[in-house]
DNA sequence: TTGGTTGCAAACAATTTGCATCTAA
DNA sequence: TTAGATGCAAATTGTTTGCAACCAA
């Protein structure tokens, strides 16, 4: 309800030097490749799918491949700056993680397509709770709600 | 924790009587495909992925195709007799629906990769609540956990 | 210098589809 | 009789991979 006071304290600027660690440390070179696509998946304000990055990293740098977008995007997940969403399409999403270490639910109105990202703040508990009943500890976790409209009961048209 | 209370009262004779009332109903074809379809898919206890149900519709009709398969598919969940469920993989399994409508979150062991079926009771009424912040209504929800065995704190080992 | 990285195009794999043939009702 | 169903094989589609050229360190 408050994006903006959530995000004030974002900083494109220290994720960028994270990446930059991440890579180095982990033995992996920047490259102008890497970089575009970073900037690229930063640019965005919303859930994002490969194709998407593609499009927008090579606005930055013509020479980026989409081999190259689809070896990146493991390395940006890994290094949790960009979160994975899968909502079983045949497709993922993406999302640059912009602060805020709430888990999120995912809510998705069948009826616009659009992916709502949602505070659910007992999601790690409850997932704690029912993966202790076999004897695991969570890793992660995902919720994921297909919803339409609220109906008033009056309305009776279909489709 | 008792399945056997659970699935004492499954049964498959009712089952396989709504399945066919669900093809008349639609102005669909009772044909042997989908019967042994049917079978094959009531036969497994356990999750199966659409490969796994041609093989066994195979062996009760071998004329059953990969096809007719993947096309009876949406019939069964449309119907509610199978559930899907899709963990993010790049195939989805399939359940078949046994009693008991508590909803469900699935618990993926990643090291054994076995998907665990909770009961989580309180699973509908907290995707209610999330949906409704933006304004809209469930139609069907999902929780997923990935998970490990709990470690004890001087287990040191990695991988 | 050189081993990691790249773009390209071919390969993959699960699923879907066009079509001629078949069959349940 | 005939509209719906089938098997087959080809098509589809998001993603992965082999390879020779490239380039960051």
């Amino acid at each position: 309800m408050n994006p903006v006071i959530a995000n004030a304290s974002f900083d494109i600027d220290k994720a960028r030097e994270t990446f930059r660690e991440y890579l180095t440390g982990k033995g992996l070179r920047i490259t102008n490749q890497r970089l575009a696509i970073f900037e690229a998946a930063f640019k965005h304000s919303e859930h994002f799918t490969a194709e998407d990055l593609l499009v927008h990293a090579r606005e930055i740098d013509r020479s980026v491949s989409r081999a190259t977008v689809y070896r990146t995007l493991p390395i940006l997940t890994e290094s949790e700056l960009v979160r994975e969403i899968d909502v079983g399409r045949d497709y993922k999403f993406y999302l640059a993680s912009r602060g805020s270490h709430i888990e999120k639910a995912q809510v998705v109105d069948v009826e616009s397509d659009k992916i709502y990202e949602i505070d659910a703040p007992f999601l790690e508990w409850y997932a704690r709770s029912i993966a202790e009943k076999v004897g695991l500890e969570p890793i992660s976790q995902r919720l994921q709600v297909q919803a339409r409209p609220i109906r008033r009961k009056d309305d009776s048209k279909e489709g």
